[in-house]
RNA sequence: GGCCCCAUCGUCUAGCCCGGUCUAGGACACCACCCUUUCACGGUGGGGACAGGGGUUCGAAUCCCCUUGGGGUCACCA
């Protein structure tokens, strides 16, 4: 039990490999709420359903708290944060506790066994369904039942679940964000508070451990705003105090639609289809999952299937986990200031701020009732701006982290300084630490094995007068003459050149040479490329271009 | 469909609770121009919203009602 007075928040997510961007944000104001306060805030597993069995991988999603730097005073122990004396904190250990109450309610005669079977209920609710009314449990049956008729049903092995004999009468909820709102009476059913296989559900499981883990504060998704009456009533039976409540607005797609990892496979099977591809691309998924996944549209490929097939087709995934986000580049301070923002604000026009801001400025006055869709490009936006304005040495330190985990390949081409210059070169020109990764392929090539973009070819290398071609061929010598192979040096050899013979325009040279040694028109600035790639690389991609394209 | 909730630029939102200071503010996106060795950044300027209809009031984005629209929920999932 809590110390009186202190305030504590819970987020209680079930098992899962990853952390879902509106889980993320349910987190963090849990987090900033409790911790803004002095209070604290803790973490459970809500895994009562064995059908969504959990194995090692179920709490992946705690390594995402802890990159968007949020740790929990209780709950599951990982890297330093967790324990805590109102364990277990995973549902699937308490099973003892939630039956003790179980049984105390059924003695009072406040819940009852009932068993009917699934078929039965589902024929009930189809029949409710096509005389237009809806649908609620009848008890009276079930209640009628004399109780050694329920013990000899029981002892016989008869599956059976119980459910709560929810008071006759109108339930008022109060929310501190959406204020007050009253069920009619009859809205709320006998619902059912253990299943046959003996696990509470989640509406019982809720109630006791808010109730044994002290805690004050229940913020969650809107989506369980009609639970809460349920929670109302087991806690008036059981005695309980009540949690305040705040119901925090869903997040959605831009589209409308809901965010779901279904969105990544609709990217790629669009693409597929596209593309018309009858195999999967080497490495990526297996045969016989490629023809299942395209088959079915109701088939997921797993997370790791995903991103290799993503990879290889060069397509960017949607991002829907906290996870998707890192992969893609963004910075963790940003992730969690965006997300605030759907759903809060501070007012007085102040949208940037770090968690140690929100976590003073947070409250629940200020969360909006209106539900939010995600715009993905105005987080790109902060990103852009977080990055640009850190110190250089800081984005050098970050993207290396980022290559090491993501691009391993990549940082293993290039020597250390050669990094250094390219991220360095780069800084000022990335959104996210992803981009230099997936901008600068050409560099980790080999000189006759990065492709030649046909249209920036004709454009940049054949047309004009003189051609790019031309002017490649008379650059080649006084490159091969420059002593020192850095930026500045080769600044001062070509400078001149397109002085005396482009009119001055560096664009008119610079182009050529970037299509030459990249493949294409976008690169680094063009010294930087040249210094990177190194004396030997140019002048061999120069060679190439001469020879290809003169 | 029943029940519950919500409604300001394309999007996230400020303003609403305590009507006048709102010819409605900011950000992202968009358009134009400028800068420029590509891309991106940056700079300047611009278009852009109180869903509709009734009330109440001297006065409504702000209060009330209806309509419309959106969302949630109606499981032995959480």
């Amino acid at each position: 039990m809590s110390t009186a007075g202190t305030i504590v928040t819970r987020f209680a997510p079930s098992p899962s490999g990853h952390l879902h961007v509106g889980g993320a944000r349910t987190a963090l104001f849990c987090w900033a709420y409790a911790k803004g306060r002095g209070g604290k805030f803790l973490l459970r597993i809500e895994d009562t359903d064995q059908k969504r069995s959990s194995d090692a991988a179920s709490l992946g999603f705690l390594k995402d708290l802890k990159w968007l730097g949020i740790d929990w005073d209780e709950g599951p122990a990982f890297e330093g944060c967790g324990g805590g004396p109102n364990g277990p904190y995973f549902q699937s250990e308490r099973v003892d506790t939630y039956n003790r109450y179980l049984t105390q309610l059924v003695d009072a005669g406040k819940a009852y066994y009932a068993f009917d079977t699934a078929e039965e209920l589902e024929r009930k609710r189809a029949a409710a369904k096509a005389a237009g009314v809806a649908y609620r449990y009848d008890g009276s049956e079930s209640i009628a039942r004399p109780k050694v008729e329920v013990e000899r049903l029981l002892a016989e092995g008869r599956p059976a679940v119980i459910r709560f004999r929810t008071p006759v009468g109108p339930i008022t909820i109060k929310d501190e964000i959406l204020g007050e709102a009253t069920l009619p009476a009859g809205e709320v059913d006998d619902f059912v508070i253990r299943k046959a296989d003996g696990f509470p559900t989640y509406h019982f499981a809720v109630v006791i451990d808010d109730e044994l883990m002290g805690v004050t504060h229940v913020l969650r998704a809107q989506e369980h705003f009609n639970n809460t009456a349920k929670h109302m009533v087991l806690q008036d039976a059981l005695g309980f105090r009540r949690p305040t409540y705040g119901h925090l607005p869903l997040i959605f797609n831009p589209d409308g639609s809901k965010m779901s990892k279904r969105d990544k496979d609709k990217v790629l099977r669009k693409t597929v289809t596209e593309r018309k591809l009858a195999e999967p691309p080497a490495g990526t998924v297996g045969a016989e999952r490629w023809k299942a996944w395209l088959a079915d549209k109701n088939t997921q490929l797993d997370y790791e299937e995903a991103n290799r097939l993503a990879t290889a087709l060069d397509v960017p995934l949607p991002e829907i986990n906290v996870d998707d986000f890192r992969r893609s580049g963004y910075l963790p301070e940003v992730v969690c200031n965006f997300l605030a923002l759907n759903g809060w604000s501070p007012g007085e026009n102040r949208e940037k701020f770090d968690n140690a801001f929100l976590r003073g400025a947070f409250d629940l006055s200020r969360v909006v009732k209106t539900p939010a869709k995600f715009d993905r490009v105005k987080l790109l936006s902060f990103d852009c701006d977080a990055i640009t304005s850190m110190p250089r040495e800081r984005f050098v330190a970050l993207a290396r982290a980022h290559g090491e985990v993501f691009h391993p390949e990549f940082m293993r081409k290039l020597t250390p300084s050669q990094f250094e210059a390219l991220a360095g070169a780069s800084h000022e020109r990335s959104k996210t630490l992803d981009d230099m990764f997936r901008g600068n392929r050409f560099l980790v090539l080999g000189d006759e094995a990065f492709a030649y973009d046909a249209k920036a070819a004709e454009k940049n290398l054949k047309t004009g007068e003189p051609s790019g071609v031309a002017h490649l061929r008379a650059l080649r010598p006084l490159l091969a003459e420059v002593k020192a192979w850095e930026a500045g040096a080769l600044e001062a050899a070509i400078k001149p050149y397109a002085d005396a013979n482009a009119g001055g325009q560096l664009g008119k040279v610079a182009q050529p040479l970037r299509v030459a040694v990249s493949g294409g028109t976008v690169s680094p600035p063009i010294f930087d490329t040249l210094a990177i790639l190194g004396r030997e690389s140019s002048l061999a991609r120069i060679d190439r271009a001469v020879k290809t394209f003169g």
